[in-house]
DNA sequence: TCAATATATCGCCACATAACGAAATGGTTG
DNA sequence: CAACCATTTCGTTATGTGGCGATATATTGA
């Protein structure tokens, strides 16, 4: 933490300077999500999200661990410990009640119900009919 | 604090992704100053500058004071008191020891030694000769 | 009022970045 | 092995952003 701070901490607020990566963070809020479920949730293409994920986790804010052939992301502990920290919960209070955000719980809420295999069938491309 | 807070807290966070505008709020960290001085430092076109302290007035960080034909800057109350300032916090922490951090407040000190008329006579433009 | 001047705004250019679809990857299952 | 599949990487495109110089604005002082 001294020759290339500024560099580290770029990579981070830059990390946080999006919307669609803040709604992910504050989905994974939440708790572990899959990739699929992201998607469904923010409604992007599935490499627009795993690009966003991978931001995160350069930037540290996120972990991932992979479980056969799906990626669960979940808030890093440098997220809610380390020194970052104090930035994270200021923005988290700050959309508390932001309507997007809680659009987005609603919307996860749905999705949580249905199981990812599910989920993962309905994103599969339509071209995929007869052979 | 409800409806488009996201679109409040981005404008913060990517007022926050840039190393010029951080190395800016660091030289403010150390108090108020006017634009020549922190051209001076920075080593970028005053236009340059004026655009990213307009950023950073419009992102809350920044406060403005005119006198004359002198403008001051200074963080602002809500970067120093309000919700944003954890966030702010942990940036000033992360780079008290960064590099480049501290050979800015070196420079700083040259620079706050000549008085602001003397800098801006030294940033004119040398097309100013003759006629 | 007019010239000088510190800063802000505008127009432009180069580069960064978000988005997508296509193809690659790594893992599971028949 | 071969088909399948969730995720990632790659290539492309459209938009966003930082930088500068030129010009505009506002203030001082002659």
């Amino acid at each position: 933490m001294s020759k290339r701070a500024l560099r580290a901490t770029l990579q981070v607020t830059k990390a946080l300077a999006d919307a669609q990566r803040i709604r992910i963070l504050m989905l994974l809020a939440t708790g572990e999500l899959c990739v699929c479920q992201v998607v469904e949730v923010l409604g992007l293409a599935p490499s627009t999200v795993s690009k966003h994920l991978s931001i995160l986790t350069a930037a540290e804010l996120v972990e991932m661990r992979k479980e056969g052939r799906w990626a669960y992301y979940r808030l890093s502990a440098s997220t809610t410990t380390a020194p970052a920290r104090p930035a994270w919960e200021w923005i988290k209070a700050a959309l508390k009640s932001d309507d997007q955000i809680l659009a987005d719980r609603r919307k996860l809420k749905a999705v949580m119900a249905c199981d990812p295999e599910e989920l993962c069938r309905r994103q599969r491309p339509r071209s995929e009919r007869t052979t």
